[in-house]
DNA sequence: CTGTTAGCGCCTTCAC
DNA sequence: GTGAAGGCGCTAACAG
């Protein structure tokens, strides 16, 4: 009905009370007379006020609200992230700000001015990097985590998955079905993932008694197309893999569809695992093997580390890895004599 | 170094001028002299100062800010238009603000209060829905505009494409095709794409002078899974059909999951024709046929239009359908004498 | 050209 | 239990 946005002041007039009540009565109600109260409650009703959240914030020095900088808003990867940390945001009464970067440190930095103009509360990063330029680190900075992709700062919490383990368990699968030759797919090459992935494969194979080739060490970059060049480049090689690891499953997707292209049948020829468990991994010809990560429970258990320190302050020296799960489906073969 | 954040008084203290000429040589720097505005600029830099954006939204009123209601941040449908939305966005000097709703009215219905209280100018809606309650539209409505699935309300801006038009080309297609026995796999039951979908269906089989067999209407809910259900209730069919046009993607990925499972070809024994064109579709085997949207740009042009509504609140009745493109793929064979 | 001043709407001491 | 008043940080008149 009006025109206008009610203020508290109008709330004030039409409750005949003053507006400091009509703010106790909204954040303190134990502290006003259940009477006067009801007539505030009832002034706010027929006015419809809300109160002007910049208002607020201004005064409260804090605004609810959390940003997230994620790599690529494509990505399915961090849908169920992002459902998590909503999830608890909201629960906890703030409010889920999402920036994509698309994987430009140049957009991620712009983000920082959201925290400078105090448009947000605290930064969670997707993107394994800090949005500043290297070496500008603010003296004291602001509340954040890092989440997935491990940031290595001292005192910034991490909530994510021990990629090493889980790349070894991915790995020892493929050993355990027969396989020596495999080929490591990997992602950009000073990503941390792919670093910690690789590791893991490495460890696999070292403890089986496998030697490392250093040929079947792929180059990649997370992205379906270079999975595809990663299948495609079994031809330059005298004693192509019978099994390729992918450091995501885009990658796995991409390395399937030009194995297939190329008549050679998976699992039976050779062997594709991925890694993440994205959503299509289901639909591939054959479904995909990966290694899955509790996604949602990490965006849910990083949205609650950084409320708490924004909150408390709490000492933020975290870090905490949950535990994955291989999610054997056809595109590994089982335990047989493979070459 | 500051450990409190710099204030428009600490800039104007350093630099020895008023505030009124600071936030001047920010906002007008033509107003303020040559000399004055490079000592405040030195100020601002060695002070670090970023203005609060908190004071300048209570001033201003006005928060250059969007939000955006995405029903399921999760479908890679969206990330296009997300990506065009943003990229106006920024450019004209808003920020955007993704809110995901999971389909849920409840949840659409909170993010009305980031409206209300004004943390935001206008609103994109991507979810087919008003955010309020039926019935409960507001007076005065804020800036908004309804993209891709049109909210039926007079004055609200749209932009999308024509869908019964592309929906009529895809069926043509099939129908070029050699089909006559065509199934159309159906998005959910109140949604205005299902329907106008299945209109373009209707309209090209009437145009061919091919019946419509209602017993071809298979109900579905735009996920993987309801086209797999789609495709099994095949077996109860007579005479089951030759093609299936699915109204997205996914019911399509899901058809011809189902589909080969069944040991059945595609296309050679049954054609598929998705709609949309996510990402997935071209790695399915076969790859899939189907329509593509322009949605980069469907974001860009109605991030336009709703920033020229904030700014100049030009009359918003505008109902802009951009041109859709055919991308012909493997899941749906040549022209031959099919049945 | 520059400084002074009046709010934007709200929360919270501080008196009563 | 309630009201008056100050101030969060900033911008835009309005004077000079």
């Amino acid at each position: 009905m009006q025109s206008k946005t009610a203020t508290i002041e109008d709330v004030a007039r039409l409750a005949g009370v003053s507006i400091a009540t009509v703010s106790r009565a909204l954040h303190h109600p134990a502290k006003v007379a259940e009477a006067t109260r009801k007539k505030v409650l009832a002034a706010i009703d027929s006015t419809g006020f809300t109160a002007n959240a910049m208002a607020q914030s201004l005064r409260l020095k804090s605004t609810r609200m959390i940003l997230v900088i994620v790599p690529d808003i494509g990505n399915t990867f961090f849908a169920s992230i992002l459902r998590g940390l909503e999830a608890v945001a909201q629960q906890r009464g703030y409010g889920l700000l999402i920036g994509n970067s698309e994987n430009d440190p140049a957009i991620e930095e712009t983000y920082v001015s959201y925290l400078r103009s105090g448009k947000v509360d605290g930064l969670v990063l997707l993107s394994g990097r800090l949005p500043w330029p290297a070496g500008s680190i603010p003296a004291n900075p602001p509340p954040m985590i890092s989440v997935c992709e491990e940031i290595e700062m001292p005192g910034l919490p991490f909530i994510g998955i021990d990629n090493q383990a889980a790349a070894r368990l991915a790995t020892e699968h493929l050993i355990a079905a027969g396989h020596r030759r495999i080929a490591y797919v990997a992602g950009p090459a000073r990503n941390i993932l792919t670093r910690q992935r690789q590791d893991g494969y490495a460890a696999a194979l070292a403890a089986a008694g496998i030697p490392l080739d250093p040929g079947l060490l792929l180059p990649g970059d997370f992205s379906i197309e270079s999975g595809v060049r990663a299948a495609a480049s079994m031809d330059g090689m005298e004693e192509p893999p019978t099994a390729f690891f992918c450091a995501n499953d885009e990658m796995a997707i991409g390395v399937i569809m030009e194995l297939t292209r190329r008549g050679l049948k998976v699992p039976e020829d050779v062997a594709v695992m991925g890694f993440d468990d994205i959503q299509f991994s289901s639909c591939t010809t054959p479904p995909l093997t990966t290694v899955r990560q509790p996604r949602r429970e990490i965006g849910e258990e990083a949205m609650d580390v950084l409320l708490d320190l924004i909150e408390t302050g709490t000492p933020p020296s975290l870090h905490r890895l949950l535990p994955v799960e291989l999610v054997v489906r056809g595109s590994t073969g089982m335990p047989a004599s493979a070459r």
